[in-house]
DNA sequence: CGTTTTTGACCAGCGC
DNA sequence: GCGCTGGTCAAAAACG
């Protein structure tokens, strides 16, 4: 079931559209009351007419956004689908556990401006694998704007910050599994030892807290919870660098030590990762209010599931919190 | 027997 | 200062 939400069809028009760039509507609905009201309500029309044009402008400016953002999308599916075609040609699928599963390490790289991670880095960047057959997306954001938010809009050019930021750096890990059963790992070719979980304000799904249990002075810590609604999404966040060397790991078939694996007390599903660096809370409502609205608006055309949690997610993660 | 998971307690930051 | 949240600790349990 690779959701085959063609972009084709994509109809943009979800609903928000309305009427259209230009102010002549085929109703005569308006014209009838126009008529019997008296040219007083004209300027009420007016005013209506000109919030229309401005929403129908805005309607078509999102919409562009949209397309950007699901022609992008396509374009990753695409790489990615390639990718696990080559690394991945066994085709497992169905229930069995977690089982074997060879490591299938996908990563990608989504913009570095200006920051973009580079200098320090011990070991080799991250490693999102693809768990157990589906596809996993790493992206690297830096505090700044850009990341996968192609939306070119009216919007000032701010933000930019002076993130005197330290050394913390964070990773988000997105993966999107299939597995809709009691696994929920993240393997990562580390081993990690669970330390917390708790439930967090809006998220039924509670949050498993995890520390790099390979070296003791390697204090390399992971989040992992899934997206809200959609359990089909599993989101990791590492924090931290690790120390010693990518544990050579050569994955065994058929069995797996303890760790290496993060569990989010069953929770099945995909899981996505996501680099970041630090950012802070800068831009504000606006931003999240549009963040909303694409949100929505995704959701709304959408079917798959899969890219309304990686939208939700990336956003999510550009944007402090809600 | 050593390691990891579980789980409630504990604590710090933040908004009111 | 109080209550809410997110993050961590640590004791006990579970696992191998
Ligand atoms: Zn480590």
């Amino acid at each position: 079931m690779d959701e085959q939400w063609m972009i084709g069809q994509t109809s943009l028009s979800l609903g928000l559209n309305v009427g259209g760039p230009r102010g002549a509507p085929p109703g005569t609905r308006v014209l009838v009351e126009e008529d019997f009201m008296s040219s007083k309500k004209n300027h009420e029309v007016e005013a209506l007419e000109a919030e229309l044009r401005r929403v129908g402008e805005e309607n078509r400016r999102l919409s562009d956004m949209l397309r950007a953002l699901v022609a992008k999308y396509a374009d990753l599916q695409g790489k990615v689908s390639g990718m696990m075609a080559v690394a991945n040609n066994h085709h497992q699928s169905s229930t069995t556990s977690e089982g074997g599963s060879s490591a299938s390490a996908t990563r990608k790289r989504a913009r570095s401006d200006s920051l973009d991670t580079a200098s320090r880095n011990p070991s080799p960047p991250l490693t999102a694998a693809g768990a157990s057959g589906r596809f996993a997306v790493s992206v690297t954001v830096v505090p700044d704007q850009a990341d996968c938010t192609p939306l070119h809009q009216p919007c000032n050019s701010k933000r930019v910050r002076a993130d005197e930021v330290k050394a913390s750096r964070v990773s988000k890990l997105y993966v999107h599994a299939d597995p809709s059963d009691i696994n929920l790992v993240v393997k990562d070719g580390y081993q990690w030892r669970k330390y917390g979980q708790k439930v967090t304000k809006d998220n039924p799904c509670p949050r498993a807290y995890f520390r790099c249990s390979f070296a003791p002075s390697c204090q390399v810590k992971k989040k992992v919870q899934r997206s809200a609604e959609d359990k089909t999404v599993l989101v990791a966040t590492y924090d931290g660098d690790h120390n010693h060397a990518p544990p050579p790991k050569q994955q065994r078939s058929g069995g797996r030590k303890s760790g290496d694996a993060a569990a989010v007390r069953a929770s099945p599903a995909p899981v996505i990762v996501q680099q970041q660096r630090k950012q802070e809370a800068s831009t504000a409502e606006q931003v999240a209010d549009r963040k909303n609205l694409v949100e929505q608006m995704a959701a709304t055309l959408t079917r798959d599931p899969g890219f309304k949690a990686a939208l939700v997610s990336a956003l999510s993660g550009r944007i402090p919190v809600a």
